[in-house]
DNA sequence: CGAATAATTCACTGAGTAGTGAAAACTATC
DNA sequence: GATAGTTTTCACTACTCAGTGAATTATTCG
């Protein structure tokens, strides 16, 4: 009568299934919200099995966020070809960037990447790290290396394209969010490079009174 | 024995102090992970009392929330005075919008506000409702209301200013964090008047192999 | 002083949660 | 077809949390 106990028949993708709806459920209801029940759930599988697979909650997380996409590289595999040549030093960084967000399979892992990094102070400490540390890497091999405020612009530059994917993938305020991709970018990166090059100085602002 | 009970001597400002605790917690643990028991710790305080005075947790986050500051009046309160000159408008918005995170006091509910509005989906939507509103009000009584593109580009300003509030007051991520306030105005002003003026236009980036 | 009111605490419930240990069912190998 | 190894489930523990209801103590006001 209890014939549903013990391993199932068939060729089991089940851990993949579960990294799948793990990852799923984190991007949409982050971290905290996400519990382990759920993933079970939505994988159709006992809870205790994603214990069995991936230890404890926070390796449930960092295998489904790392599944899909190695993040940390995204700034790190510029192309050497492009030197000197800031502007499209900016175009390529703002289509590398977005297209994790615009591809459907590693938007999930940035949204989980950045709704848990943002969540509490203590997440946002292991974010920081990493933007912090893809930025100065970045801004290192960049054609402005030279330059004394080449971290700066950096850091303002990297600013910039996170603000605006939380606003169009993220938050989906209009019409940012319904814009096509390539208008999206053409909108993007005439400022990037304006920041990235001498275009753009610092400016003291008239006091107000 | 047990005279630790009831009400205590003095003249109580307990509710504020329990509004304090939560502001403070909220802004560092985000929603989920902050409890009404460790609030009441913080205020050294029955948790039961929290519930007493606010109801439930939404309550007590609401309260404390929109007890510094109602943000969503910032962008509303343009000054009459400026209008056609697009210049001190970007910079007026950016002052006025970053000074709410500059002040320590209103920093924790920014913070608050953000963290939570980014934990998942549906308080995103919040969010979403609260940010898109601000940006289609504020675009609609500028001085650049007639162009066909000034919701488009007061959701640009909009995510810029985000972005690099949350990379400076949240991520805390250098040379952003260091710098003196004037400093990053001097290079946020700047940009952000472009973006608002015809300076800055959309340009099809040149295509990638 | 005495009654009403508000602040504060105590003791408790009910619902979720992450995680554990062992048994059961399946597969592969000899 | 026995044995070893893996997948899967079951039953359970220990814990934390939001929220409730009543009792207790202070304040205020007649």
């Amino acid at each position: 009568m209890r014939a549903r106990s013990g391993r199932r028949p068939g060729d089991s993708g089940t851990r993949e299934q579960i990294l799948e709806s793990a990852l799923q459920l984190f991007a949409d209801r982050g971290y905290a919200r996400t519990t382990i029940r759920a993933i079970a759930e939505d994988a159709q599988v006992d809870p205790a099995l994603v214990h069995h697979f991936f230890d404890n909650k926070e390796g449930v997380f960092d295998a489904a966020v790392n599944s899909p996409l190695s993040v940390s590289s995204v700034f790190d595999e510029m192309p050497p070809s492009m030197e000197e040549t800031g502007t499209s030093e900016a175009s390529w960084l703002a289509r590398a960037y977005l297209t994790f967000w615009e591809n459907e399979e590693t938007r999930h892992g940035m949204t989980a990447i950045y709704r848990a990094g943002l969540a509490d102070s203590a997440t946002s400490e292991t974010l920081r790290a990493r933007v912090e540390a893809s930025t100065k890497s970045w801004a290192a091999s960049s054609g402005y290396k030279d330059r004394p405020d080449a971290e700066t612009r950096a850091a303002l530059a990297s600013g910039h394209l996170v603000g605006l994917a939380l606003m169009r993938y993220v938050l989906k305020i209009h019409p940012l969010a319904s814009m096509d991709f390539e208008e999206f970018l053409a909108w993007v990166v005439p400022a990037l490079e304006q920041r990235l090059s001498s275009e753009l100085e610092p400016r003291t602002a008239p006091a107000q009174d």
